[in-house]
DNA sequence: AAGTAATGAATAATTATTATCAATTAAAAA
DNA sequence: TTTTTAATTGATAATAATTATTCATTACTT
């Protein structure tokens, strides 16, 4: 999670330019915990700059993941979900309602595992767990 | 990993009728350790049957995905993969050359504990690891 | 063997994402 | 600051995977 100078500077650095509407997107992402998808983004953002464009969401989101500083879900829905959270964690679904939520379980050792068995060079590992969540739980034996 | 006879079987009693082109789709992506997409299971069936159209591809793995008896895998590029084997295994793609192969870990702690941390009662967990293959890693150094 | 409902092939539609491009704007140079 | 330049934006077109539709054909049931 970067702040507005952080993120500025490592545009620049790059090559980048940092314009309002970089700023606002990363911004936008790194607030919610819900894991939105472009379209949340954008229709977030539509209130602010209600002349963006949705290329300029996704050409954005393509900029901060060669920076490596968002992560880009893939949940199995029929669209990509993005994070800002760069902190080694996993991610869980409700089947029900749909909602993404963050969680952390250490994986190190799952990892080694599948290094040894496999013999790749493991870089990276992206694990979602799918079930009913707390609410929709509570909703069933209500 | 299903036979013809008891795919026939399985197709007759849910209400879905037995043709040559779903047994061949199912037999052919169970024949493969590749985990081929659509169009790589329509290349495959086309000398068999010329006539094949790409909708029966995705039809057939529509109803499969139904019955439980396929997973539908999504590493992250533009199209789905698919895998007969539904044994408890993950999934490990190569960052080089893009292969997908299959290893098994066991997940049992790893899911236990992601449901203590979160409260879901969770049905499903899909890990996806990345990393280079022993191949690539070879050519790598030489 | 006939009737009926499901299927297959062809094709059109849908939808997320990517590419294009003229107008604009941020950054570098003067 | 002003000028120059090069990247970015927004609008829109293009792409591509998947899904829906249509209708002639085929497979089960009676």
């Amino acid at each position: 999670m970067l702040t507005g100078k952080e993120l500025s500077s490592l545009l620049r650095d790059n090559g980048y330019k940092v314009t309002p509407q970089r700023l606002a997107v990363y911004e936008s992402l790194a607030k919610t915990k819900t894991h939105p998808n472009a379209e949340m983004l954008f229709k977030t953002l539509q209130p602010k700059f209600p002349a963006m464009s949705f290329a300029t969401v996704y050409k954005s989101m393509e900029i901060f993941d060669r920076l490596n500083i968002i992560t880009i879900l893939n949940t199995g829905e029929d669209s990509y979900r993005y994070d800002a959270d760069m902190s080694d964690h996993q991610h869980i679904q409700c089947t029900k309602c749909g909602r993404v939520d963050d969680l952390m379980v250490d994986s190190r050792d799952f990892t080694h595992k599948a290094e040894l068995e496999t013999g790749y060079r493991i870089s990276e590992q992206k694990s979602y767990f799918y079930g009913v969540c707390p609410k929709c739980l509570a909703k069933e034996h209500n």
